[in-house]
DNA sequence: AAATGAAATGCAAAGGTTTGCAAAAGCAAA
DNA sequence: TTTGCTTTTGCAAACCTTTGCATTTCATTT
């Protein structure tokens, strides 16, 4: 039953046929030189012989692989998931394939990735930084070498390139503008990596709604945490919630943080959201079922993915003569459930 | 500062040197018949240059491409993300990549992204097919043209490869055994699409677990959802619930779903687990932080990944002369929390 | 100086396809 | 039958690398 390594070429077709691979290959091009009745010949042995067309070298010929490489800091997060499944329902729709990989919010892993991914050349790269990454001298190789890239989710300063982003800053704004709109007074913000675009505009956001409705931005109120796991927000949680003023409201950089503090505070005899508010960031499909449900930033992951894609698309068609580059930017919707206070005048 | 095009090659590197392309190729590769010197002149000038391989051509030659086709129903699922993450941290230390495909648990689409690798030519395959295949005839084409594959998670009955799977049966039985003899007399199922084998074993394990127990199994504390996502929990979580001698105990086909029954149950007013007992299958990372936390059976997701892609590797490198299929089976781990009574003995 | 052997390098094919240009074939008009 | 034109096909190069075999170069021995 099994068949023989070598598949048929089309020099099998042309030899069968007594006629040149030439002919073949404009044959099942529809080359419009080429007479019909041969066109009928070719086509209908190589469906006989079942043939499948060579894309190794039709790779070399064209010096292109239809690969395009995404990396994500990891893959197990929700929202990076999502991301993927949006670049990929464009992607696979245009004949590009995904290759992924993940560099775990590690600097050296994602330098190797770049490294590799360039070498096996991939025709585009879809890219969210890892958390790590301070120096851009990879991403400015990659850029120089002529690739089209698309950096998304996390913003790289000082790179030019094509960029999907959520304005991070008024999702926090939304989110604690709210809370101390429903009467909450001593708002905390458990946060990420400062390393991070995406973590610092969300303190800003934080930071400027507290302003902007009078009240002082307090430090002791203020934990950033290293990772994004519920480990993470647990130990910050803790130290947060066992001060001697504690605060009344949390708002945290993502889900699994604000699932975190919720675990704690409800630990340490806290009301939610009685006691405290709290108020996450990213909409993961769990949030909605804990108790209380989780207030939420939502991310359209999906369509950043699409977005993001789109835009690859794009620049791998036209080769680059376009002026400028794009930054497009995702507006998140403020999701209330009953993890916070309502506002009396909603 | 963007450079042209073309990249070096060694046809560049033997014309500067005056020497020809085979010695270029012979030096760069360390072949012994070349003299220390001229590798020496080579290799330097492949640096300053800064040559690159063209692995396309080398593709074209070894008629591989370093790539692996990994085919999930859904890369969203945690379940799958992990198993993803397992594979790639084999894979690429091995020096492969990873084209990922999900197949949205659609047949259809499922054998387009067969099609469409194999056309690619993957040099192996990593699948857990969707939940709508039953025929099976892709695999086979695919298997009889000499690709290695590996399937995961779901078995395929008829189909003579190596697989990597996990013990659901035993899983089941653990959970459903746990329930009855924490003293639960009503233990309900909430089961999966019955085309996939995991869903099938999962039920009967539930089914012989009552049975050893002398307990009876009730038509009316089955049900099969289609899907597996909350609002398919939710619905069915309800239909049981609002039933006039509804269960004691639930055991879920996976977390998601018991998290939705949790969630029902609530709503409904029963207290967990005084009322109700409620166990999951999969542990992901938030069901711990549930109120009350939830219990599961675990699956070492990422070790099925690690161990699918070890055995692929294998079958890379011997190219099948080994007798039989390989037939690994994970043992899941019965995870207590606070979702479900305590036992008497423990 | 010639012969011998070892060491170093080059030639050419192979891998499968596309494509510009040249050549052949076909056909009609002269 | 030749001329001229159109239609159809073939040649060969290009994409880049590896490798078996042939060839060259060099040093050593007779």
């Amino acid at each position: 039953m099994k068949q023989g390594k070598r598949s048929v070429t089309i020099t099998d077709i042309a030899r069968e046929l007594s006629i040149s691979p030439s002919t073949v290959s404009r044959a099942l091009n529809n080359h419009p030189a080429i007479k019909e009745e041969t066109k009928r010949k070719v086509i209908t042995l190589a469906n006989k012989l079942n043939y499948q067309p060579n894309l190794l070298a039709l790779n070399l010929l064209n010096k292109k692989t239809n690969n395009i490489g995404v990396v994500v800091p990891e893959i197990t997060s929700h929202f990076f998931a999502a991301i993927i499944s949006g670049i990929q329902d464009i992607l696979n729709a245009s004949g590009y394939n995904i290759i992924m990989c993940q560099s775990n919010e590690s600097y050296r892993e994602e330098i190797k990735i770049i490294e590799n991914l360039s070498s096996v050349r991939v025709d585009g790269f879809l890219i969210a930084p890892s958390s790590k990454t301070r120096k851009l001298d990879h991403f400015v190789k990659l850029k120089n070498s002529g690739v089209p890239i698309v950096i998304f989710d996390r913003d790289c300063q000082g790179l030019d390139v094509d960029k999907v982003l959520l304005d991070d800053y008024d999702g926090a704004f939304q989110a604690v503008d709210y809370l101390v709109k429903s009467g909450c007074k001593k708002v905390a913000h458990l946060g990420g990596s400062l390393s991070l675009s995406t973590s610092i505009h969300r303190r800003q956001g934080y930071i400027d709604a507290l302003k902007s409705n009078n009240l002082s931005v307090r430090d002791d109120h203020i934990f950033h945490t290293k990772g994004f796991k519920h480990s993470d927000g647990i130990r910050a949680a803790k130290s947060l919630l066992k001060l001697k003023d504690p605060p009344d409201a949390i708002f945290a950089v993502n889900d699994r943080i604000a699932i975190a503090a919720m675990y704690v505070a409800k630990m340490y005899g806290f009301k939610i959201p009685e006691d405290i508010s709290i108020i996450g960031f990213d909409d993961e499909p769990h949030s909605s079922y804990f108790t209380p449900s989780l207030s939420t930033v939502r991310q359209p992951a999906y369509s950043i993915g699409l977005l993001s894609a789109r835009i690859l698309l794009q620049n791998l068609s036209n080769p680059h003569d376009s002026p400028g580059f794009r930054r497009e930017i995702f507006r998140p919707e403020l999701i209330i459930r009953d993890s916070s206070r309502l506002r009396p005048d909603t």
